[in-house]
DNA sequence: ACAAAATAGTTGCATCATCAACCATTTTAT
DNA sequence: ATAAAATGGTTGATGATGCAACTATTTTGT
């Protein structure tokens, strides 16, 4: 193998990359032909509070795994587009709580409905056993780095 | 398993994207500590002209995936740093051929040196098969969208 | 031959990301 | 008790992205 099949081509980092575009890029297209004006960056913060209202940006931050200024500005157009509230927190006052509006509550079922379906879309001509590998392996490559990023 | 379970933690459009993003966190980091001005999607251009010279734009538009504005600009600023130069097509006019400098060249071997101990970094506590097989899944997930995204 | 369609590249617009500096508040260590 | 350190959030600077509109050139179809 030279060494370009090795760092382009066969490269993890490579190959990780560009599946994730594409799955943005689709996932962009999913959600606006549904009529949601909803982007994946939006939605990846959105789905957090899903499962979980109310939670501090600095959370946010964390459990997206993104830097807490692409937070607040990200939350900045939610606020804008009515979908979130930003609550100071009575017992810190650093921290303000995120909470859904009912808006955004309203349209939950449908927006998941969405990523289900992308998701499906993802799996064709590959096994569940094969899925749940990759998934596996796709946790140590981002473990290995995560503690290397700190 | 839960809904956000499926959706958030155990998706794999969750996964490759956070994987993704550190990896280019860290490729970001191991290229400015080992004192290079580059980027990491400027090196996604470069790699390929590493390989290849004399590339026409739209030829790296394609081969690394991106739109062809956004090679236009990430060109722009490899030009500007005097990595790579942009000569017209004799042969038409439409086209412009990219080429790397002296200097490009001169630290290739380095630059490719560093994606390679990234690329060891990311192998920590995974066998070759089992690397290879996530390879595999991940190029069926990039078919599956492209498919779909076109 | 020539009008219509396709292609290559650039630009404007709107989004998003990271880093570092900064402010306000809370925690800690002595 | 209080000074120093840590934490939560915002802002400015800089770099990157995708889409659509545009110009210039080439290819296609009749």
């Amino acid at each position: 193998m030279d060494i370009f099949t090795k760092v382009i081509d066969s490269s993890i980092a490579y190959l990780v990359g560009r599946s994730s575009r594409s799955i943005i890029k689709r996932l962009t297209k999913k959600f606006s032909d549904a009529g949601f004006d909803v982007s994946y960056e939006q939605w990846s913060i959105l789905v957090h509070l899903y499962r979980k209202d109310g939670q501090t940006q600095q959370e946010l931050s964390n459990i997206a795994v993104k830097d807490k200024a692409a937070i607040t500005r990200l939350l900045n157009v939610l606020e804008k587009k009515n979908i979130v509230l930003r609550i100071p927190d009575r017992n810190d006052k650093r921290s303000k709580l995120v909470y859904l509006t009912n808006k955004a509550k309203d349209f939950k079922t449908e927006l998941i409905a969405v990523v289900e379906d992308l998701l499906d879309e993802a799996k064709q001509d590959i096994s569940s056993d094969e899925m749940e590998q990759c998934k596996t392996t796709l946790n140590k490559i981002f473990a290995n780095f995560e503690q290397l990023n700190h």
